[in-house]
RNA sequence: GGGCAAGUGGCGGAAUUGGUAUACGCGCUAGUCUUAGGAACUAGUGCCGCAAGGCUUAAGAGUUCGAGUCUCUUCUUGCCCA
């Protein structure tokens, strides 16, 4: 058997593969393949091998079909964990975040990738963030971009503000330090704005998973619901209530207010309201903290009037489950159906009045229940609502509402302001300025970039930038007067939001992009990445297309992403000592009696289920030594074969060899096939047919992302050609075929493709194989003979064989005929192609 | 608690969308061969049965000539939201 040295003719051929342009097609056709970029962190992990190695099949076959392919790469490079490095190593964020991309940037290249590296773009580089300070000045202009105080989840340790996903039951996900509610001045882009529109444009997304698209629709959560004025006796004042639902208004038993309403301003003084108000505001600002954390309430001593039930009076209590900038900031509780008015009702001994009932004639005790009721029914108890469904009941009471101009219908978002402010050094510069008389505006644009410090402290606690000694003074360029930077940083969302249009022309200064390149490459036709990018990242990206559209009238798109698929994880068995310790793979042996065991002591090991690859429980393979050992091209074929793409994989180890095995089985093909000898060419017809199909099949399969099945049908190929080897098969049949073999192993397995093809003077590489229709047509096909139902026997037939002559075959056939006698047969069920059923007598 | 997926051999998984269930790979069993290799090749491998044959896609029912696929009920797992 001939072996393929693979470390050669890798690195022959990723010599070549960014020597020539692979995807200089002129053809008008485009096509903009882009994966995730990934964020420098040091090394590249098996995620990354999964995304790339998908993306590079989906560019190259792209491209063989003629496409102008662009498959670009860049750094997403900007963020905390480069902080985090410095002050363990000493090294500064800049330093660091270099050394890791020249790192992996010569990893990704050992994968043989079909990336266009002119084009990379990194976000942490001042020719990339001058331009993102550039279009947050647009955006500030065109009234994008709002200041305003809000309460932000505060991590008391990295003295930063966190995302709502950062926290984690209440805590800090990379401190673990119990977060707490602070209030602050913070930069929001009016992601708000665009709320219906970011809502409408999902329904064009044909090429979007459907569970991406639901996850953003309850992200953005529209509902319909109502507002309502509350008078309050004593002041003459009045409470504006913001409910979803009107429909339960004759249950309403109290009302509460948030902490910040202005209707606590009377408390300002009172010592057991601050006490509570101190209390809220150790609660997180997540839905989930909100409804999990213990219900309290302050008692204003307020009543508020009923709007339908004359001399019904409501308490009004302030409460720690209602936040300021959803609705009103107030709300009317209804506890039989709402589960935190319920706990609320519980605590405070309020009335629960059942108003929507399952069962109307059978009333329920929820003094005895433990839980609202939230489900559909009948209205109760309600005067003019009475027995209506909930849907009817919203409609006419917000119509008698209206009528008595006590308030109005509206729409409500679950959706907010997007925070960009971190209190961080390493990201890009807000490009404002604070002036003395307590104004801030955008620095002019012939100022920027503004460039972050080189030289920067991070040894202490707080904003780094904050705390330089002197970057953040400067002047007012028109004014000349004395002026303080903003030194908060832009969230790395933000960087990631439009990295895709720099691709388009990542070279051009004088803008962020080229906007004829825009709309000629624009929209991403497949974005391929995880999915735990679903909801915020291609939220975001979909935002700012749309304001950069308002901002520039040349974009013709409103949706950055035509088509989009989201991998699985990639996961391994996890392992621990006796002790409870994790242990890494290559610390674990399997002994003779097939146990695992530590192969320092020979101590046993428990394996435990297999999950998604984390430093943490160090089940993690490192995909530069597998190349190393068993070639890029098996980690690539592996790595796709065994799952389907959307799905977890399971790394193995005896997979990864099985593909090694392969692909050296494959080379030595090649090597049979340049030196067969002629043959009398008998078995040609057959073998051109059946690998014909196989090309018509493998050419779906990639276009619906079945790439598990490629591989399948590849091996079927090579036993095919293993079966024919010793039939009366020409030679020139058999190498034609075989380049045809090897032009589908190019997006697969590029190297050995590339190298095989070479050996057999292929010159013309870049096509993909053609697919005869007409010989489509001439495969044989097995019909399955069926006798009430049951398959009795399955026969070789021409395709497009009619009913009659295959009954005639079946009354020839031995297993069949003397079961179907014409007397017998009561019916004749016949499906072309598929299969005959006769319907007997019993 | 709600929503959405999914459940097929010892394992990963196929199945032209209602038409041959278990393709392909791993593993396992037996054998062949050798320059003992990260081998290669040949045959076998869902279950029961000597066989004819019967049974089988989490469990149960239903629709249909025909169900892994559609409908209902139950169970289990995963993800998202609460």
């Amino acid at each position: 058997m001939e072996r393929l040295n693979f470390q050669e003719i890798e690195k022959k051929w990723q010599l070549t593969f960014e020597k020539e342009k692979l995807y200089n097609n002129k053809s008008s056709k485009k096509f903009y393949c882009l994966e995730m970029f990934p964020y420098p962190s040091g090394k590249i992990h098996m995620g990354h091998v999964r995304n790339y190695t998908i993306g590079d099949v989906i560019a190259r076959f792209k491209f063989m079909n003629g496409y102008n392919v662009l498959h670009p790469m860049g750094w997403d490079a900007f963020g905390l964990p480069a902080e985090n490095a410095a002050k363990e190593n000493n090294l500064h964020p800049k330093k660091w975040t270099e050394k890791n991309i020249s790192e992996m940037k010569r990893q990704l290249k050992l994968m043989g990738l079909s990336i266009d590296w002119d084009l990379e773009v990194s976000t942490c580089d001042e020719k990339y963030y001058k331009h993102q300070q550039e279009i947050f000045i647009d955006f500030y202009n065109r009234g994008f971009v709002k200041r305003k105080e809000n309460y932000v989840n505060w991590d008391p340790v990295e003295q930063t503000v966190l995302a709502n996903e950062q926290v984690v039951n209440g805590k800090g996900w990379r401190s673990g330090a119990v977060v707490e509610r602070k209030k602050l001045s913070q930069w929001f882009f009016d992601i708000t704005k665009f709320s219906d529109d970011l809502l409408e444009g999902l329904e064009e997304l044909n090429n979007w998973p459907g569970k991406v698209k639901t996850m953003q629709q309850n992200w953005i959560g529209k509902s319909i619901g109502c507002e309502i004025e509350f008078n309050i006796n004593e002041e003459n004042k009045k409470i504006n209530v913001f409910t979803t639902r009107p429909d339960t208004i004759f249950g309403a038993s109290f009302l509460a207010v948030s902490v910040d309403h202005p209707i606590c301003n009377k408390f300002s003084k009172d010592k057991k309201y601050l006490k509570f108000k101190d209390e809220c505001l150790k609660v997180g600002t997540t839905e989930e903290a909100l409804a999990n954390a213990e219900k309290i309430g302050f008692d204003t001593k307020l009543f508020a009037a009923h709007p339908f039930i004359k001399n019904k009076k409501l308490p009004v209590y302030v409460a720690n489950f209602i936040l300021m900038d959803y609705g009103t900031g107030a709300i009317f509780g209804c506890p039989a159906h709402d589960q935190r008015d319920f706990d609320f009702a519980k605590k405070y001994n309020l009335d629960i009045i059942e108003v929507v009932s399952e069962n109307p004639s059978k009333a329920k005790n929820f003094q005895k229940l433990s839980t609202a009721y939230i489900g559909e029914g009948t209205i109760v108890n309600s005067d003019f609502l009475n027995g209506l469904k909930v849907v009817q009941a919203k409609d006419k009471v917000i119509k008698e509402i209206e009528k008595l101009k006590i308030g109005k219908k509206k729409i409500t978002f679950r959706l907010k302001d997007w925070g960009i402010s971190r209190q961080r050094y390493w990201g890009c510069p807000i490009p404002m300025i604070h002036l003395e008389d307590g104004s801030i505006v955008p620095v002019e644009k012939s100022e920027l970039p503004i460039k972050l410090p080189d030289e920067i402290d991070l040894s202490q606690s707080g904003n780094p930038l904050e705390n330089h000694k002197n970057w953040k003074y400067t002047v007012h360029k028109k004014t000349g007067k004395p002026a303080i930077r903003e030194t908060d940083t832009l969230d790395t969302f933000v960087d990631s939001s439009w990295y895709f249009l720099r691709f388009c022309s990542p070279k051009i200064e004088s803008e962020p992009f080229d906007i004829k390149k825009v709309n000629y490459w624009m929209p991403v036709d497949q974005y391929i990445g995880g999915i735990e990018h679903a909801i915020l990242h291609l939220l975001y990206s979909r935002f700012f297309m749309r304001a950069l559209k308002k901002n520039n009238a040349g974009i013709k798109d409103n949706e950055p992403f035509k088509g989009l698929f989201t991998q699985g994880m990639v996961c391994h068995e996890t392992y621990k000592d006796k002790s409870g310790k994790w242990l890494t793979p290559s610390e674990v042996e399997k002994n003779s009696k097939g146990r695992y065991e530590k192969i320092s002591d020979k101590s046993e090991v428990k394996v435990g289920p297999s999950e998604s690859m984390s430093k943490s429980k160090k089940n993690v393979i490192d995909p530069e030594s597998m190349i190393k050992s068993y070639g890029a091209d098996a980690v690539r074929w592996f790595i796709l074969s065994d799952s389907p793409p959307e799905k977890d994989i399971q790394w193995s180890n005896q997979g990864v060899n099985a593909a090694y095995k392969f692909l050296q089985k494959i080379y030595n093909l090649s090597c049979v096939v340049k030196k067969k000898s002629k043959g009398k060419g008998s078995s040609d017809k057959d073998f051109n047919l059946r690998m014909n199909s196989y090309v018509n099949k493998i050419t779906k399969s990639i276009n619906n992302f079945n790439l598990n099945v490629v591989v399948a049908n590849v091996y079927e190929i090579y036993n095919l050609f293993n079966e024919n080897l010793d039939k009366e098969i020409s030679s020139e049949t058999l190498k034609k075929n075989f380049i045809k073999l090897m032009k589908i192993l190019i997006p697969f397995t590029p190297h050995l493709a590339y190298e095989c093809l070479e050996m057999l003077n292929v010159k013309e590489t870049n096509n993909w194989p053609t697919v005869d229709t007409k010989l489509i047509l001439k495969e044989k096909i097995k019909m399955a003979i069926q006798i009430n139902g049951k398959t009795r026997d399955i026969i070789d037939i021409e395709k497009g064989v009619n009913q009659i002559s295959v009954e005639k075959i079946c009354k020839n056939n031995k297993k069949i005929k003397d079961k179907i006698t014409i007397s017998s047969i009561k019916k004749v069920i016949f499906v072309k192609d598929r299969i005959i059923n006769f319907i007997i007598k019993q």
